[in-house]
DNA sequence: CAAATATTTTTGAATAATCAAAATCGCGTG
DNA sequence: CACGCGATTTTGATTATTCAAAAATATTTG
């Protein structure tokens, strides 16, 4: 079985690889994700190619194997429906499970996970919007047409499907405004110049900076 | 914050000491219930005395100070809480959530116990009967006047209110001859000599050695 | 009480994960 | 195309945890 350090270090590939849209994850960005010195993360990539689960190529960077792929999406899929699991039985709010899941996430048995599952009715994403890798190793729908709010023409009308970051903070501040996953918006300015998007959401009308913008995903209604 | 290595050695001095009934815990002992080699449980015995959790003497054995009691004693409440947790939310059988627990109980915060015990309606025992320690550190009711099985009297009626051996066929057997916490049960026979003890349960009659009976612990009725 | 036996500690070594700092590599710019 | 800078890898060490086997200490027994 995997150590816990090497499921966080196969997470973390396969987590940037799918941000940056490449197969390759370079060295100095795992570093910093992972949150260790970049020599350390050399000496773990020659030992996750040891193992078979990444493939690495000197200076150019990594990328994982099948069967690394299989184990990262497994130990997401842990994460998710941990994070749905608490924030369903326990009322956690959506900024505090992310932290919670990230340790439980090694310490579940396959047998738990599927009971959770079951008794959520088998999810499709997180409470972030995020995708519940299926128990056969496989990521669902990435949000197939799921655009960032950044880049939504100024009228327009859409729902929010998914929040990229998952800090406490920037999550509390969804929740202030009502920028949760399912709400739905009217984007009434959208200026790349400015740098800001400004939406109706109820009765109240919020603006957003293109930075935060970029974080939540929406799909365009009617 | 302590290690999940010296959470565990910690918890399992408290639980040898509570079992033995004696405040002091032998090295082998120890090694034994950790599962490692009696030097390992030297040293690491050594580092719990530095830390301040455990008072070491060579060749006597160890006893927890203050603060390694109190470590020791979250550690239980936590695992004992997650125990009924899993038991309740998701319907998992007593002889499951042991080993779940095991894993579960170094990776959860102390916020997330809170909610389990709010949520649970601050139980005080877990579905084997084990005591849960309260938030503030203590242990409480240890089954006060409850007694082995297989030292009751002859005729008399027993309610069956702690389970201590944790091992899956064992608790099986039980659910199996519904000896489990909660149940009644009238002795009918009970000879030192033949070791064995009688007891009516429902309308069927359980034999159980006295090994086993030595493991439930009932309270007399009526 | 001394020899045999059991328990505990010491010793020497291994593994996993990490760091800081030195050495190396690769690429863009003048 | 050489130079230099930023990214990466190496090197040398450290910490935590573990083991097996040797040495030391306790305990039991004849």
């Amino acid at each position: 079985m995997p150590s816990l350090t090497v499921e966080n270090y196969l997470k973390a590939i396969l987590q940037l690889a799918i941000a940056t849209k490449s197969e390759w994850v370079s060295t100095g960005q795992l570093a910093t994700t992972v949150n260790v010195s970049p020599g350390t993360v050399t000496s773990m990539l020659k030992t996750l190619a040891e193992s078979g689960l990444a493939t690495y190529k000197p200076y150019e960077g990594v990328s994982l194997t099948k069967a690394g792929r299989t184990l990262a999406l497994r130990v997401l899929r842990r994460h998710r429906l941990l994070e749905l699991f608490l924030v369903k039985t326990l009322d956690l709010t959506w900024d505090q499970v992310h932290a919670e899941a990230e340790n439980m996430e090694h310490a579940v048995s396959d047998m738990l996970i599927e009971r959770i599952d079951e008794y959520l009715g088998r999810p499709e994403a997180d409470p972030h919007g995020d995708p519940i890798p299926s128990a056969d190793g496989l990521m669902r729908g990435t949000g197939t047409d799921a655009i960032p709010l950044s880049s939504c023409p100024a009228p327009s009308r859409v729902r929010i499907v998914r929040v990229l970051n998952q800090q406490p903070e920037f999550l509390r501040y969804l929740t202030e405004t009502g920028l949760e996953p399912g709400a739905t918006a009217t984007i009434e300015q959208n200026s790349a110049e400015g740098g800001l998007v400004s939406a109706k959401i109820g009765k109240k009308i919020v603006s957003l900076g293109h930075r935060a913008a970029e974080q939540l995903l929406v799909e365009t209604i009617r």
